[in-house]
DNA sequence: TTAGGGCACTAAACCGCTCTAGTTGCCGGA
DNA sequence: TCCGGCAACTAGAGCGGTTTAGTGCCCTAA
């Protein structure tokens, strides 16, 4: 037999669609022989449930939803998603979830996405990752009375569940250490400027500068790729070379990278034009992994575990599923200062 | 309303369902001008199919399956994996063919979910990773009559398609060229011994080790962790230390590692046990990613285009499910040696 | 004039499962 | 003895589409 539906184990056990149906399901309504009997048969003939159908009826389809609208070569690059996907996998996958995934261009599409998904049942909730700063999609996926949990969050209004961290307090403790140091002029090689953690990132910078009295201190914003990190840093090295600029436009002393690959860029890039680290150039990366641990001399970083992460993103997702009526914020712990190699005191030499 | 059903559109428009459905999906049976009114119709009540209620009908579920069957922490880690989804991703949201991933345990979880995908028109197809040697999973798909396509499958015999990279001749290339540069004792860390390229690699390197009159060519599998990659480092390098061992047991002047991410812990291994790398030691990763490239000095690696690689996989999977007749068996280029700093002819000191 | 064919469309079966509203048979109590 | 109640089970509607077997109707050609 091909496949043999619940009809088929009906037959051949001699009783109706509806007993077999409750005893696959543990449900009251069938003598525990029977059910027995069923469960057997079942067995026997190697039935599975056929979940399209199940669907049909309203029931739970087992997976949730990821869209990412971004380039589908820059996830890749970035140890962050990576981990994060391992991570969410990890808890989902205890409850046999699956994962639906799909790369789109924009938000419009990802919308779109959300609409076909969740009309066909073919997710029972979403999780939304990169926020942006007028992010139209967590408005869309309320509208849908879809359940899903916003990655980067800031915890706003709005009815969905996030999963955030505290980047600003993250900021301002690289700013602090790297004061501490003796820096003064500190540059920040920014990511996207539409997203809210950068938006976030870049206030505590400039009102952390303020603070302290820092002059000079920069945000420049890439597209997260290497390459724009490594012209950024290029861009940031070349001042005060030629001497007498003003001083806002001297020669940073120590750059902050939004994500561990710039960060590798930026390092590449300072020893390509000869500037040493961390004698003449203090780096910290905003994002740790594997990448800041092997580089010479070592990355200092703002560690947190993104495979955990994805724990906690998995599952508040599986509680807002089970039940929509919740509303969980959860505030993870805030990414660690890790001191390597690449962070010292400056050189007094400018 | 909800959400709109072809009946409340056929209710609307004054039609049968079977009317709408003819029209919403470009078939022959109605007139162009009562198309025109149901599709009218049809937008304006926002309706989006339901995909598994067409899945019961037979139709496609617009996905293909990924699974896993790793411990989830480790995909973070590797490039090669983010790589190999951003590629695979990039291809199948051309034709909006989303991707179902789930992480498994082993092998026979794998199988089970197999079937339960099949039997639910879950997915369209599969793509099997990490074939093994004596791999029960290409059998469980026939038999399912699954379409599915093996990635650094053989090409061997059975009727699945497969897109695979020579390791035999890339092997070659790296041990030839180490020979070249006068390296006599080069060692190989491995990965999985159970992957069927981590053999295919094992017996390169000792074949190749033979024609050229290489002693002491030695294979040591690892689980693909930077912590085994790390280990295995240690023990290769503690050899001959005091000496007076036989010829094989005497430090090795080349390591060739089978992934990065291994090359990289293997870079950090030696600069911790004060080995000089290029100078005594000479690194090559037989995976090439952003890691081996900032690292200093630098890794030499055979470098493919995973990216691409994910794409050509997809490519051949899409055709397949299109003609399940269809039997491709896609060869991809051979990995390219890439010479970087941490290759070159070993110093005469031993 | 009429048979025949093609077009536009309808009615209803069907996919596999769930779930509600019965129906049957048995048991205990009045 | 009869009836109510309950457990065990059945019948069948329904989920949202697709698809097949019609049904009129109009046009054309003999």
């Amino acid at each position: 037999m091909a496949r043999p539906t619940i009809a088929d184990i009906a037959q051949r056990v001699g009783v109706s669609k509806g007993a077999v149906s409750f005893a696959l399901n543990g449900r009251p309504g069938v003598s525990e022989a029977t059910r027995a009997r069923i469960l057997e048969a079942a067995r026997e003939m190697n039935w599975r449930p056929h979940s399209a159908a199940r669907a049909l009826g309203g029931a739970r389809a087992e997976a949730v939803g990821l869209v990412i609208a971004r380039p589908a070569s820059t996830l890749g690059v970035e140890p962050f998603f990576a981990q994060l996907l391992s991570g969410l996998q990890a808890r989902l996958s205890r409850q046999q979830v699956a994962m639906h995934l799909l790369v789109v261009e924009d938000s419009a599409a990802e919308i779109e996405v959300y609409r076909e998904w969740t009309s066909a049942h073919r997710v029972d909730g979403f999780i939304l990752v990169d926020p942006q700063v007028r992010d139209p999609r967590p408005a869309a996926l309320e509208e849908l009375g879809a359940p899903a949990v916003v990655l980067g969050g800031s915890g706003g209004p709005g009815p969905l569940s996030s999963v955030w961290a505290d980047d600003r307090e993250a900021m301002l403790s690289v700013v602090d250490y790297l004061a501490a140091l003796g820096h003064r002029r500190i540059a920040h090689v920014a990511g996207l400027p539409g997203f809210r953690h950068t938006q976030r990132r870049i206030r505590a910078l400039r009102d952390s500068a303020r603070r302290l009295g820092l002059t000079g201190a920069v945000s420049l914003p890439t597209d997260f790729s290497d390459a724009e990190g490594a012209a950024a840093t290029r861009t940031l090295l070349s001042r005060g070379r030629a001497g007498a600029g003003p001083i806002e436009a001297a020669r940073p002393t120590a750059i902050v990278y939004d994500s561990d690959v710039m960060a590798l860029a930026g390092l590449g890039v300072a020893m390509e034009m000869g500037v040493r680290v961390p004698d003449e150039l203090s780096i910290v990366a905003f994002d740790d992994s594997v990448l800041t641990r092997v580089t010479h001399p070592a990355i200092t970083a703002l560690s947190r575990d993104t495979f955990a992460l994805g724990g906690q993103v998995a599952e508040v997702v599986l509680e807002v599923i089970a039940d929509p009526g919740t509303r969980r914020n959860v505030k993870t712990a805030t990414p660690r200062l890790v001191i390597r190699g690449s962070t010292a005191a400056p050189t007094k030499t400018v």
